[in-house]
Formats: structure tokens, sequence, C-alpha cells
DNA sequence: TTCATCACTGACTATATAGTCATTAATGAC
DNA sequence: GTCATTAATGACTATATAGTCAGTGATGAA
């Protein structure tokens, strides 16, 4: 009888000596993490394209021009793929802010929010309109919404930590929440907006005059 | 051989005199009216609580208590009544904001604006919700596209007019529209973020000294 | 009251999609 | 090279939904 247990995706021995983390993934496992990638590159793609919920499934394995057996073998359902990329999505926005020196001034903090949003909506158009549906169906539909809330909820306490250093002795959790509402909600709005019928260089001269108002307005309202 | 033409919902004489506009709209047509108001409303409730894609025909009939076929008498498809429900709305904000008095400052004009929007977003959530969605469309399919875009231009254009008199000679439309972007962005996008975990009185609260600041700010970006 | 018209109905059909599973192919241990 | 394991496959089934249509009932003209 053999000793070796094998599970999921990795092999451990129960003979004492554990011999090295595994040279392991050899090319299976490789295989596999390719095949994934290629099912959450198609699903972002057809997401993006046609809305989350006009998607089936055999549009995301044509897209990744594999079998749609093979995606139940990586996820249980649709909702399980989007959620998957609404995190690693919301993680990467989240990554980027995290970046802030500590150093800057109100001003300072909330030009580099907005100019952080700004580039992930430039290099990551997929993601941004996928963050967006994500953000729509918080209010639609109860069961995705508990799958969702905390990626986003992780995305706002982002904000309001970045913020807290500003906050003055009393100030309410409550109103640096809004306030992050409504950088959130300037944010994606103006650049949803923006879609319409204007093409890049348009909406980078619209949002750099704007930005800096906004800056302003929020820096003064924040400072009373 | 009868000489009245019955035509889809009214009745034509074609002798010469045409007795009156008709008593016409008898029981049958308010029946009728009737019909297609419980199907439009029922809809309206569905698409903003399950979303539009989400939502089925038999949902609708169903809020509505009504037989399926009857749907189908009213409207081809669930694009249709979406569209009509979509128009509708439009309609009713573009409305709203055609009373703004000539004489107003710049600044009167944006909080008269954005005072509208938060208006028309707390007495109809479910039109905001719709419209909301209905946006988000507008990068997605392009068929659905082409039926909204209508509506949405037209609010676009009525923000742009709200705006024009306060236009120094040589701005550029897009500068009109790029300003449009803002202000909606700003409204939607605020409000959406806000329906998370946020009760009404919370967003009224967090509103009011915004939208001073914004309006400052997007007035003194407005005149340089 | 009678009867023609047409709004309304909901069982039915056709179709699209989710999810399954027996089969095939690739991998790696020996 | 042989063989056990498991990843990938896509034809298949079960189900949900769109859209139809023959039948029912309300309306209004005579």
């Amino acid at each position: 009888m053999s000793t070796i247990i094998i599970m999921n995706k990795s092999v451990v021995k129960d003979n004492g000596i554990d011999r090295s983390p595994r040279k392991a993934s050899s090319r299976t496992e490789k295989r596999v993490a390719k095949t994934q990638k290629k099912l959450l590159k198609a699903a972002l793609e057809v997401f993006s394209e046609y809305g989350v919920d006009a998607t089936t499934i055999d549009d995301i394995t044509q897209r990744a021009d594999l079998g749609k057996g093979t995606f139940y073998r990586h996820f249980s359902n649709k909702s399980e793929i989007m959620t998957y990329l609404v995190d690693q999505a919301i993680e990467k926005l989240i990554e980027k802010l995290a970046v802030l020196e500590s150093t800057a001034t109100i001003e300072e903090a909330l030009e580099f929010i907005i100019n952080v949003h700004y580039c992930f909506f430039l290099e990551n158009q997929e993601e941004f309109i996928l963050l967006f549906q994500g953000r729509l169906f918080l209010k639609l539909d109860r069961r995705i919404t508990e799958q969702m809330e905390g990626p986003f909820n992780r995305y706002f306490e982002a904000i309001e930590k970045l913020l807290a250093p500003y906050v003055r002795e009393k100030m309410d959790i409550l109103r640096i929440r809004r306030f992050a509402c409504a950088v959130a909600g300037f944010v994606f709005g103006f650049f949803s907006f923006s879609m319409i019928g204007m093409d890049f260089e348009e909406i980078e001269n619209g949002i750099k005059p704007l930005r800096q108002s906004f800056v302003k307005s929020l820096s003064s309202f924040w400072t009373h």
C-alpha cells in the first residue's frame, strides 16, 4: 500500500521526511495554470464586451478555445469566475492606492487617489467595465451581492485608510465613507459617461482641469 | 360594405364629414390603456429589482397579474418595453430640467441641475436604477445601444442647452459635453455608491456640502 | 338580446443554455 | 515502454424561457 496521499493539486508524503516543497508543479501543473489563465482572460473579455448577464459559458470557452467541460473543472459556475475577476481587479486597484507617501498633503493625497483611478481606467478598461457592472449588482441581486460586498468594502476601506491621517479628531467614520463615495462616484461616473462619444485624448483633456477643481473643492470640504 | 376603416387604436370615417375626434376611447380603450400601464409599472419594478437582463417576460406578466400573451399584444419583446421606459424616464428628467429660470447665475444654474438630479433620484429610485443600467448597455450591446443613444443624447443636449447662455464666445461644444459628463457622472456616481450601506438621511447630509463645493469648483472651472 | 370584434389568456412548442459524464489525451512514475 | 492518474473534451440531458395561437370573455353596435 502506497504511503503517498494524492490531493487536489499537491502531493504530500506522510512518512516523516518531507522531501523538498516539491519540484512539483511540473508540466501538468503548468498546463492547469495556463488553462485557468486562458479561461479568466476570455471571461474578462466577453464580460466587458457583452456584459456579465448576457455572457454564456459557451461564450467563455469558445473565446478561450477550450471545451465546455474544462470550464467546470476550474469554476463551478459563471458567478464564481466573475467574483474571482472582481476580486482580482479590486486587489489591483488597492495595490496601486497603497503606495501613497505618508508625507503628502491632503490635496496631494486626493489628487493621487483620483489619478490612480484615472490610470487604472486607461490601462484596464475591461476590468473597469467589470467593476462598474459589479457595482450595479450590489443593489440588484442579493445573492451575488453577498459574494461581492467583500471586495467593494475592502476598496472603500483602502480609500478610508489613505484619508485617515488627515482626519480631525472627531470626524465621523460616516463622513469618511461619504467622502470615499464621492471620490469613487465622481471617477467612475465621469469615465462611464465619458465613454459615450469621446475618444481618449478628449477624456484626458476633460479630466485634467476638472480633476483640479474637484480636488480643490473636496479638500476645502474636508478641512471645512 | 362599411365605409369605416378600423385601425389599430382609432376609428376614422372616410366619408367627408369627420364627426368629433371620437367619443371613442370608451371602456375598451381605457382597458387597453390600463393594461399597458400595468405592464409598464410591473416591468419598471422588476427591472430595478432583478436587473433588466435577469428579468423574464414571465416575471413582468406575473408581477402585473396578466397573461403572458398580453405582453406580446403590447410590446414585441423585452428590449422594446425597456426602451420605452428609459425614454419615459429621460423625458421626465428633461422636463424637470427645463424649468430653470433664464435669470439665474451660473452657480445657480449648476446648483439647480444637480438638485434636479438629486430630487429625481430620491423620488424615482426605480427609474434611476433603470437609467443607470441603461447607461451601462451603451457600451455593452451595440444593438440595444442604437435604441438608447437617442434618449441619452437628448439628455445631454438638455444639459448643454441649460449651460449654453453662460458659454463664452469660443467655447468648444466638446467642452460643454465634457461638462455635462462631469455633472451627470458626479450625480449618478455619487448616488450609486451611496446606495451601499447608507440610508436616505445620510445621503442627504452627504450630498449637501459636497454639492456646494462641487458647484463652486465647477463654476470656477467654467469661468476660468 | 344578439353578434361581431378584439383584448386577454395560458397551455404549448421551439430553442437556448446550464451542467454532466463517458471518452480521449497528456503526463509522469517506474 | 507501460500504466495509472487526471486534465481536457464535447455530445448529451435536463431545464428555463421566448414567443405562438386556438380558445375565452368583455365590449359595443344595432
